[in-house]
DNA sequence: TTTAAATTGTTATAATATAACACCATGTAA
DNA sequence: TTACATGGTGTTATATTATAACAATTTAAA
């Protein structure tokens, strides 16, 4: 089991915003959301942002730089990531497979190197877009 | 078997920089490094850099939003790809392991969905910086 | 040769992200 | 209690990454 952070006030808002968002979010749509609740420098979404990446609470989508809220608690302690992305309407999907995630944490590389962190980003397009 | 490319002047310009360079390079130290040979402006780079990635004979990494030269030839058909990344000296290496690469073509999300392409970035440290 | 597609050159601007500094809250150790 | 460390906040300014829009040129087919 992890520890529980608690979140302080701004990354409270901004973890909520993007919980509550169906789709993920860019950073600066964050900040324009959020202003009406007293954010309004870039800085304030990113130090929460990158403290909510850090606990595990949210990920970034990296080819996309958008953010979404974690779906898979076991994030949390592993940041071990992997994620489906429609190319068409840009839906991403956490994707939570013990499966693929053995399989990734006990790969090797040619130098024997195993790698506990990792990101995945599949592309292709979801149900509703083929 | 791929169909061959042809580059383009500028095209050629960045990739040779890019395949000769020993680590990988940012948009716009690319920039500075062609502006003698007359490509003066980002979206020079920029257009030249989409198409490298295109014909997958470079790739971007997303985490880091470097490029660096393709080292797997069977990438320029699939868009498949997999890194490792040191977290300390940023050292890129480009994985081909065609167990890793069958597994992941064969992943079936809880759909039952297939990806072809993908991108994998593993995070440690290399035999140097651990 | 005509035409379509791709590439180039250019200026300007958009979108994403961080530096630097002052201040404040909270916990903890002397 | 006081000092100190840690982490969060607010603010201004700036750095970094990437694209829009438009005109001109080159290339490769039809
Ligand atoms: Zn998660
Ligand atoms: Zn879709
Ligand atoms: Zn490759
Ligand atoms: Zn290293």
């Amino acid at each position: 089991m992890h520890k529980e952070h608690p979140l302080t006030k701004n990354q409270q808002i901004i973890f909520d915003l993007i919980d509550k968002s169906p789709e993920p979010m860019k950073a600066y749509s964050i900040l324009f959301s959020v202003q009406k609740k007293g954010i309004k420098a870039p800085l304030q979404v990113y130090r929460a942002l990158d403290k909510l990446v850090e606990i595990g609470k949210i990920h970034k989508i990296e080819s996309r730089n958008v953010f979404i809220a974690c779906h898979n608690s076991s994030c949390q302690v592993s940041k071990a990531t992997a994620f489906s992305i429609c190319e068409i309407c840009e839906k991403v999907t956490e994707i939570s497979s013990t499966g693929l995630s053995k399989y990734l944490a006990n790969f090797k590389d040619k130098d024997g190197m195993k790698y506990s962190k990792y990101n995945l980003e599949f592309f292709g397009l979801c149900k509703k877009c083929r």
